[in-house]
Order: C-alpha cells, then sequence, then structure tokens
DNA sequence: CAATTATTGTCTCAATATGTAACAATAGTG
DNA sequence: CACTATTGTTACATATTGAGACAATAATTG
C-alpha cells in the first residue's frame, strides 16, 4: 500500500474504506525475472507498489493508474491474481511507524490504520522502457530479482509467492513472454524468459520447436550482433 | 449478497462497508452439473448466496460460514476465483426492492445500497448430502443445472461464468471429482462428473487409463446393480 | 444351464507429441 | 581459409494419447 497525493497521505473521504491493492510488477533484464519493491523513508520497510480505490473508480482501473504512476508506462498488460482478506492484515503500527516517517500527524482512528482488504495484480512490463518513480511515501522504487527479495512488510512476501505461481501457471495460455521483452527479440531471448519465470533450464531444441508450433510468432530479419556465430532471426508475436 | 441474522437486514456496524462476497455453489445430480440460486422474495430476482465480511472475520471463514448456512455441511471444498469491483456493482434499486420486499424501511443512506466490491468464490460440494436453506431475504433456494440458469440479478451470470472457466482450469491439477461425488464412486460416475464440467463427451478407454495412471484412486469392492452386465469397481481418492 | 446382452477392464496398434542428439549453415576471428 | 560458437533443422528414440478390438462377467431368457 502507498500513497498517491503529492501533498500527504491520501485522504479517507476520496477513498472506499478497508479496500486496497497490491502490485507484483514483473520485469526481464535480459537475465532476472524482478520486481519493483518500494522502500518507506526512514523506516527500513520495503513494500510492495499499491494504494487504494477511488469512491467512484473501477477497479481495475485503480490498479492501472497507480502502475502508470510508478512505471510512466501505458497500456500495461495487468492480471488479477487474488484477493489477500485475513483479519490479521492489520498493520496499525507499522503504518503508523511510516507515517509518522513522513511527517504526518496520525490520530488514532486514521483511516490508514484500519484492517485492509487487498486484491493482488501482476503487471508484466518492458524494463528497459521503465524509469520506476517512488510515491511520496517513499525514498525509492528498485527492481529486485525474485530470488533476491529483501524481506517485505505484512504479507507481501506471501503476494510475490502467489503471484509467481500464477504466472506459471498462465505462461502455456497467455502470451507472458510478449509482455516482458520489446518487440522483437531473439528465439534465445525468449527462452531465457521461460527459464527465469520456471526457474529451470529448459532444452533448445524443443524449446524452438514449441514455439514455432504455437503459430504465433513471425520471423523478421536476422540480427547481427557481431559475434562470430551464426546470426539468430528475430521474432514478435502476431 | 444476502443478509444473515434472523430477525432483518445486517446491520452496518458489524460488517466491513463496501466488501461482499458471492458463492457459485456446484453440485452434481449424477447427470448435470447444478448451483444453487437464491430466489428473493416477492420480487423475481434471482441471485447466487453470498454475504458480508465481519470486522473481525477473516474473509475466508465468513465465506465458510455462509456456505455453511446455506447448506448444513461442515469441511466445504472452497475456492476463491475472482473479485469484482467494477464501479457498476452498485444495484441501489435492485438492493432497495429487496429489502421492501422483506417490509425493511430502507433509508437512502442505508449502507447495503452502496457500491459493493465482491469476492467470489466456488465450492464443490456433494449434492446428494444437502437440504439448502434459504436465508431471511430469499423465498428459496434451488438447484439449478448451469446450462439452464434463469437470468440472474447484478453481474452474477458473470460470476458464475468466470467460476465454471476456472474449475475447468483447475479440473486436471485439484481433485475435482472428489468433492463432487460421494466417498466411493465408479468410474463411469467419475467420468460424467468431468463431462458435464466440460460440457463434452470422453473417451471412456481413454478416461480409465488416464485417471488409474494418477495413483491417486483405491480401487474397492464391486458395485452390483441388478444390472445385467459386467460390475463395476468402486474407487476411492487416496 | 447354455445362449444372449450390456457394460466393464484391459490390451493392441496407430497417430501425435516430446526428449535427445546429430548435423548443416553461418558470422565472425586469427 | 581453417576454426569457433551459435543457430535452425532434421532424424530417431521414447512417451503419451486416440481409437478400436476383445475378453470377462452379471444378470436375463429359453
Amino acid at each position: 500500500m502507498s500513497a498517491k497525493n503529492e501533498q500527504g497521505p491520501p485522504l479517507a473521504e476520496d477513498y472506499i474504506p478497508h479496500l486496497a491493492y497490491d502490485s507484483v510488477i514483473f520485469g526481464f533484464n535480459g537475465d532476472k525475472l524482478k520486481i519493483l519493491i518500494l522502500e518507506y523513508h526512514n523506516t527500513n520497510f520495503f513494500a510492495l507498489p499499491g494504494g487504494f480505490v477511488k469512491k467512484n473508480e473501477d477497479l481495475d482501473a485503480a490498479v492501472s493508474r497507480n502502475v502508470r504512476e510508478r512505471t510512466g508506462l501505458e497500456n500495461i498488460y495487468l492480471e488479477q491474481f487474488f484477493t489477500f482478506g485475513n483479519k490479521s492484515r492489520q498493520a496499525t503500527n507499522v503504518m503508523r511507524t511510516i507515517l509518522e516517517a513522513n511527517g504526518t500527524n496520525v490520530e488514532d482512528n486514521f483511516w490508514l490504520l484500519d484492517r485492509f482488504i487487498s486484491v493482488a495484480y501482476y503487471a508484466l512490463i518492458n524494463y528497459n522502457n521503465v524509469q520506476p518513480k517512488p510515491d511520496h511515501l517513499s525514498d525509492s522504487i528498485n527492481w529486485y530479482a525474485i530470488d533476491d527479495l529483501p524481506i517485505l512488510m505484512m504479507d507481501h512476501t506471501q503476494i510475490v509467492e502467489k503471484a509467481l505461481e500464477t504466472l506459471r501457471n498462465n505462461l502455456d495460455k497467455k502470451l507472458v513472454g510478449m509482455n516482458l521483452l520489446p518487440s522483437k527479440f531473439t528465439m534465445k531471448e525468449l527462452q531465457q524468459v521461460y527459464e527465469a519465470i520456471l526457474g529451470e533450464k529448459l532444452r533448445r531444441t524443443t524449446f524452438q520447436r514449441k514455439m514455432l508450433a504455437m503459430d504465433t510468432l513471425i520471423r523478421h530479419e536476422k540480427l547481427f550482433t557481431g559475434a562470430a556465430n551464426k546470426a539468430p532471426y528475430l521474432y514478435s508475436f502476431k
């Protein structure tokens, strides 16, 4: 969860109470699968980017808006995967610390100290197009490899695990690679995305055969990198 | 959505505002896949069973509680599959009609007239063990075959479609049949469950081979039905 | 009690799909 | 122009699935 207005914490009257969302924003740097993590000012608290839903705003639109604010990207691939609703999702002290570290004077009944239900989404974005921007409660927003995350606050580690699990399940059904790569890519790059998501090596020839058999790839010109070997073709998705 | 206390509609102070859940409760009658649908008193409104989350209650527990109340069953298989959060999910007039048809005097700012976000679950139950009970806003709760549903209020038809889609996707991963059948069943019955869910006929020999290869079935005694043919074995899940 | 019938469990062979390795093509380098 | 690393394709073995054949069997019937 994170504030979104410029001056201070979000105002209770603008938002649906007790309802939040968190986003697991995946990117691929050519080697590892990474996600965006916020660090709150002066607290050592790490969290997923997230926010709240305005009273007259679609849930999907709220998430879109927030992911756009953090990444600067339009038309982001977003998928809702789970809603976390345990009563233990009330982080009064953590939230108070975060707010006070930002200079907010927090009353005991301040709405952000309440219990929140959070709808979790994952996003797939093109790593190289992004200059992530922290929100106003946060010092920084940075990419972390999924196998090297800091300790996250509340149940955010669990949220990331569930996101990964869902992403792996969807890998063959939805064109995941399309959203994590530039529009043209080599077969090797596509394979590396799959390997990073699944956390295992795949067989090169089988992978190539399977991808080509899907009949959703268009073959373009070759990519000459200067390396002393056969140049790979570039592909894009139909 | 539905009220749950005996005297009248649920009280605002007990529940998290703007948050509801709806349940798609699947059962199998030996032939067709069915779900439980409520009909509200004197309104012709049909809806999924649902309810609200108490301020100090886990989301899962709230859904469990409600499904138990409707079916009388403990330990029900429940799976969350999607959260519906469009701003159009505010059915002020429909809800007012339902409440007034039950003799409730509804003020304009009554909490149930607000916008609600609904977390949807599906349940799998053993059809024959159940005597469904309506809640207090409803005349009746009845089984309807999924290909012969009445027109449902709000977005409940869409919720059912998404439930079915998820159930189909999960069919091979999770032991769905286990929860829709009595503890001992024949291979033919298991196949009929699969066919009802998928909406297509399956090949008998291939199905049998696949199920046995999973290595989760235990073979028991034969079932003698009196029919003039070879008696099938009974199976249960490990 | 043998012949008949419907259904079940298993087997066989064909058709696909996947695992695995070999091989030919090629963009450089020395 | 031989050498190297990588790529795209092919070939063959192995595994999985599709589709039918067939034997077993629990009644019923003559």
